[in-house]
DNA sequence: GTCTTTCTCTAGCGTCCGCTACACAAAAAC
DNA sequence: GTTTTTGTGTAGCGGACGCTAGAGAAAGAC
């Protein structure tokens, strides 16, 4: 496999185009993104576009990958790493806090904010769906909790789950909104302060 | 005033049709809804849209105020009438929670939903500014309970309200993805633990 | 060098958008 | 009745949308 390739090779960085796009619809949303905004963006034009990426919608859709793989990927770590239910939700809005307020980028979590006013409902039902699958990693990992004892017997995980999912929305929309991370570590504090304890 | 009105007559009830148009608006958002939709869902014609309510911005514009008015006015009536910062607080939420999931209207929140990509940055930004004075005057209710010794001294009335505000996103997000009204009760169940007590 | 393969550029397709000119219809004023 | 005023329906404007045909440019294979 990768035998060198015949004919002109491509005149500019996939990878780096591909953040490029991911950034506009991060920004914009799905729709409100034009795919004049992303080759001017991408700094490339329309066949180079549809050439390398397909059309607009199978774009996006690596651009979700590409999203969950890296500034949406510290759930899945928090969810890895902490050893109690309570210290991973916790760090789950802690880390979103930070990241949905970091310079550099657009505020917020993509998967909330870029499919809302959508007429494509195939792409709105994609985000709606990995919406409410983070929240049921987020009620299996604190149903651990609850079978280890760390939580009262009668705590209901998928509430909690709900919880944790509604608080994180929250941020996100507070933070689109111009909170800072300081704003947004206030609202997780009070947030905790709800968790339940034996 | 009042007086006997010449030529035709508008043949469709304004008011009728300004509900019509308020439900689309909500349901897709500001840029999702078409004229072409507004028109048939109002049962009218394009020109008489356009005589009715001047353009699709402007008639956006009265849907805001009738909304601020109708589904929107419960959070100042809560606001007013409840004797204390947390009973307003937590009536805020779960009279959200009702209307959010109620049946025969959009779910969620029209002032978070209907402008989330909005290509339109004035209809982005004064949807964004009534959502931020929405948690200015929790702000303000809440200081007018810490004045009143209903909360610790040190109480910061802005960051409970940002709570509060966070809160009340996360239900409307949830709505829309398909919570049910004893799903949102639940979340604001545990986010009034959080409240501080004296 | 020539041939083949692949990318890029110009230009423009068909469609839908918000919006409106214009002719006609229906009411009050007279 | 005629005149005046206003609403409605048809039909279509200019522009932006997602997308692509076709010609030329740039590389490897030989």
């Amino acid at each position: 496999m990768a035998t060198k390739q015949r004919g002109r090779p491509r005149s500019f960085d996939r990878d780096t185009a591909l953040e490029k796009a991911l950034r506009q619809f991060w920004e914009h949303g799905y729709e409100a993104t034009t795919v004049s905004d992303l080759t001017r963006e991408m700094g490339i034009g329309a066949p180079s576009l549809y050439a390398a990426f397909g059309d607009k919608r199978t774009l996006f859709e690596e651009v979700l990958v590409r999203y969950a793989g890296s500034y949406g990927a510290f759930g899945g770590r928090a969810l890895a790493e902490e050893p109690t239910a309570r210290a991973a939700m916790e760090r789950v809005l802690r880390e979103a806090a930070a990241v949905f307020t970091e310079p550099g980028h657009p505020h917020g979590c993509m998967v909330i904010h870029a499919a809302t006013n959508c007429t494509t409902p195939e792409i709105e039902q994609t985000l709606r769906a990995q919406r409410n699958a983070n929240i049921a990693t987020f009620a299996a990992r604190i149903q651990q909790g609850v079978d280890a004892g760390e939580l009262p017997g009668d705590a209901d995980a998928a509430r909690l789950a709900r919880y944790v999912g509604a608080v994180f929305q929250g941020l996100s929309q507070q933070s689109r909104d111009g909170a800072s991370r300081q704003d947004l570590d206030a609202v997780v504090d009070l947030a905790m302060r709800g968790w339940p304890t034996v």
